[in-house]
RNA sequence: GCUCCGUUCGUCUAGUGGUUAGGACGCCAGAUUUUCAUUCUGGUAGCAGGGGUUCGACUCCCCUACGGAGUGCCA
């Protein structure tokens, strides 16, 4: 280890993990890699109420998909383990009983129906502020309102209670974020926030802050939901005595949706019909299914170069990277701090590209990998031809088989605007002198062997090529656009040539 | 409501006081082609508004507008 640079991804297990997310797990990649440090994922898990069954294993198999590998993480392990908050457990209330020794925390005996009945009250009153802070709190049962015996009394009944944090009352705060530069915030419009939950586990704040600093976490690399809040973590930094080791914070941009505005959501993917999950998910509980970036169809590489630029640019014009050579080029510096708009067609342009970049094995492979879930007969050395002529049309490896399904099924009908258009009596006699040419010729059918009979048979007949044309096509392949005609001949052959002109010229009729 | 963050072509962005405001996606047109697609070439389109500061503002400051996030015993 070159230096001690520690960032850490930190999700919850409460569904699919987001595309932000991703975005966010790849960027703290992304800076690791290029600094030499250590990638840390810790699993949040300290609401028991959210956890959804299957989640940690999709975070798992997501980052695996994206390329971004884990230094120290719950299924890699590491020396500072273990790596779910709900596996420390324990240690979090110690420090929250530092807080209170220190003056910096106090018990809250509250119930949910008084808060609720304090912030109404203060609603009514119209408090410009209606927050458990420095203000109400005194009106509040909380040992610092309550006798210490009281407290005391409280406390070993058996009563509920929550730990909070006593926000000072007249403060300034400045937090220093690498992407927006100085924030400042004054602690009278903080409030008290919950740091352990009266079931006995502690909020995000604390369980966050805790684990960063036991973790060494060198910088918070997360999304600018977590901005209004980072006050809170830096005033908890310098209350339990930690400030030396504050985390440099850099908050991400979020990820808008691509019409209107506000954050990306699960009903824009549907509306739109494009993912916004890396993987397909089912939701245990109600399942429901959402669609995810690699059963679409989306090349890894090319949904990490996508994610990379959505927010951060080199500031050069390029914009083709592979992983290492985005590690190479990353700078937390030119992250961007507006929101970002979701531009699948980006994504599509990106895919097309990648799709093509893959070695012309590989996409045969795919294609022959739907062949068979299609139960569709083939020779392999066909396939490879096919994937060959086709592999520029194609966005996602499924177009391979939507291109490429004429080569390998003879038509069961026929387009009928175009055979309305281009069908006639002069197209069906050349097509039928042209099947008998290929029938009786005795070289080997080549492209360009196909083309010269074609063309005898065009040069008898005293007709030119561009008013047959579409006609062969559509005998050959039912419908109106496709690839080379002449190399598709080469491809399927002799035989299939034949009967497919045939079978045209005796289904087709010529309207009068 | 309050707090914080933000605002360059439709979208992603480059740009850190002097540029014809650049690139990419999309879109449009032309070329190529047996069609569609690809490819190539070209085009379209932008500094939210108003005040300052300055010889000079997209760039710096202020205000307004608009947008977003947060405002839970959720993360």
């Amino acid at each position: 280890m070159e230096n001690n640079i520690r960032v850490r991804f930190a999700p919850s297990p409460t569904g699919a993990l987001h595309i932000g997310g991703v975005r966010t797990a790849l960027y703290n990649y992304l800076f690791a890699r290029k600094t030499g440090g250590t990638m840390v994922l810790r699993i949040e898990d300290t609401d028991q109420t959210r956890y959804v069954p299957g989640a940690e294993a999709y975070i798992q198999e997501a980052l695996d998909w994206a390329g971004i590998q884990l230094d120290e993480s719950p299924w890699t392990g590491g020396p500072y383990g273990p790596y779910r908050q709900s596996e420390r457990k324990e240690q979090y209330l110690a420090y929250a009983q530092q807080l209170i020794e220190a003056g910096h925390a106090y018990y809250a005996f509250d119930t949910p129906e008084e808060l609720e009945a304090m912030r109404e009250r203060l609603w009514a009153a119209r408090v410009a502020n209606p927050q458990y802070d420095s203000l109400s709190r005194m009106q509040m049962k909380n040992s610092l309102t309550l006798s210490q015996e009281e407290v005391a009394a409280r406390i070993s009944s058996g009563e509920p209670y929550v730990i909070r944090f006593k926000m000072p009352r007249k403060e300034e705060v400045r937090l220093h974020d690498i992407i927006r530069g100085w924030v400042m915030v004054h602690t009278a419009t903080l409030d008290d926030k919950v740091l352990m939950k009266s079931d006995g586990w502690p909020t995000y704040h604390l369980a966050n802050v805790v684990d960063d600093y036991l973790m060494k976490i060198t910088h918070v690399i997360r999304g600018e939901e977590w901005l209004p809040s980072a006050p809170l973590h830096v005033l908890l930094y310098k209350a339990l005595g930690w400030e030396a080791h504050m985390p440099k914070f850099a908050h991400l941009p979020l990820i808008l949706k691509p019409d209107g505005n506000g954050k990306l959501s699960k009903r824009d993917a549907e509306k739109q019909g494009f993912p916004i999950f890396p993987l397909e998910w089912i939701d245990p509980l109600s399942n429901e299914k959402v669609a995810g970036f690699r059963e679409e169809g989306y090349l890894p590489e090319a949904t990490v170069n996508f994610l990379a630029f959505l927010g951060w640019s080199p500031g050069t014009n390029d914009e083709l990277f592979t992983m290492e050579e985005l590690i190479e080029i990353f700078s937390l510096e030119r992250i961007g701090k507006a929101g970002t708009k979701f531009d699948i067609d980006k994504a599509k342009w990106y895919n097309q590209y990648y799709l093509r970049k893959r070695p012309d094995a590989e996409l045969a492979g795919m294609l022959q990998e739907q062949l068979d879930k299609l139960e569709v007969g083939y020779e392999a050395e066909m396939v490879h031809k096919v994937a060959l002529e086709i592999k520029e049309r194609a966005v996602f490896p499924k177009d391979l088989w939507k291109d490429g399904a004429v080569y390998f099924i003879r038509p069961a009908r026929y387009d009928q605007d175009v055979a309305a258009k281009k069908w006639n009596a002069e197209a069906q006699n050349i097509i039928s002198q042209f099947a008998q040419a290929v029938e009786d010729d005795a070289q080997a059918l080549t492209a360009e062997r196909a083309k010269d009979l074609l063309q005898q048979v065009l040069d008898k007949n005293n007709v030119k090529i561009g008013r047959v044309m579409q006609a062969v096509r559509l005998a050959l392949t039912g419908v109106g656009s496709g690839p080379d005609l002449m190399n598709m001949i080469e491809i399927i052959g002799r035989e299939e040539t034949v009967l497919r002109l045939r079978q045209a010229v005796h289904h087709l009729h010529v309207t009068p």
